[in-house]
DNA sequence: ATGGCGAAAAAATTTCGA
């Protein structure tokens, strides 16, 4: 199975990149973040006729998430919400469009657009906290604890300084700051770990290039574009990347899609990765 | 230290993203 993710920042001004995307790497499952489209508005119609399944929870000009399968989806789940929050349920998560989640081959997908924050001392960086706080009880209060689970997106967080091309400037504003790290870690626990970093050991690779500045031309970007994988499916993984080069299309989006080729339904399997 | 750039909404500028 190869699933990618890839913050596309608006799909109807990406949507020649999205297809050319498909026809090139030909993804199980791609997960979009940043649609920036109402429902009814979604291109679907060329996805589709590459043989995709599109679902889509969107809201006009902010967010909006999307998956597009070549497999069968099920349970497919537009938004997310039913937390407990001090024994309340809550719907807190569902207030923006910012998650899709559906079972793929017996997987859990989650599909996140993590709130950015904006700067420390912003009410959205409250908000981005208070979020990763929800979906961390969203995890400990629903059934797919059972389930493989599959969490990726854009979580506008660096865990790691060698995320940042230049952490002594960086290290401790937005994206970085200890609060946030804390927050996602805790959304991750003991049970997801970052797929990339099984296969790549060293500084340098970044998922996102800043518009301004000519962070592109210098390659001065982040990786916060990541794949969590639980257990059943990080002994499965073959490889996970970073596609650099839709960061050079003419008119790009300002994210690179990631991949992870994962062996799944495991098979005996002597190959390397069947796609790098 | 600040502002870069790009997209959406909507009609020249403003808001937002990261």
């Amino acid at each position: 199975m190869l699933f990618a993710t890839w913050n596309v920042n608006s799909i109807r001004t990406r949507l020649s990149q999205v297809e050319e995307f498909l026809d090139e790497t030909q993804p199980d499952l791609l997960c979009l973040q940043e649609t920036k489209v109402e429902d009814k508005l979604f291109p679907r119609e060329s996805i589709e006729k590459r043989g995709y399944q599109v679902s889509f929870y969107g809201q006009k000009a902010y967010n909006g998430v999307a998956l597009i399968s070549n497999q069968k989806l099920d349970d497919i789940r537009l938004g997310i919400s039913g937390e407990l929050v001090n024994n309340q349920v809550s719907t807190f998560l569902d207030e923006q469009k910012r998650i899709i989640s559906a079972l793929i081959n017996g997987i859990r997908v989650v599909n996140v657009y993590v709130p950015n924050g904006s700067s420390l001392d912003s009410e959205k960086y409250i908000y981005k906290l208070k979020w990763l706080d929800h979906l961390k009880k969203y995890f400990e209060s629903q059934e797919e604890r059972s389930e493989p689970l599959c969490l990726m997106g854009d979580f506008n967080i660096v865990l790691e300084e060698k995320d940042i091309h230049n952490p002594k400037r960086f290290n401790n504003g937005i994206m970085a700051s200890l609060s946030e790290r804390e927050a996602l870690q805790n959304v991750l626990g003991t049970r997801l770990e970052d797929v990339f970093r099984l296969f790549e050991a060293d500084t340098g690779h970044w998922s996102w290039w800043d518009y301004r500045s000519g962070a592109w031309q210098k390659d001065q970007g982040w990786r916060i574009d990541h794949i969590y994988l639980s257990e059943e499916l990080i002994n499965n993984a073959r490889s996970c990347v970073i596609h650099k080069k839709a960061r050079g299309n003419i008119q790009p989006s300002d994210h690179a899609p990631v991949l992870v080729d994962i062996n799944w339904p495991p098979q005996e399997d002597n190959e390397n990765s069947l796609f790098y």
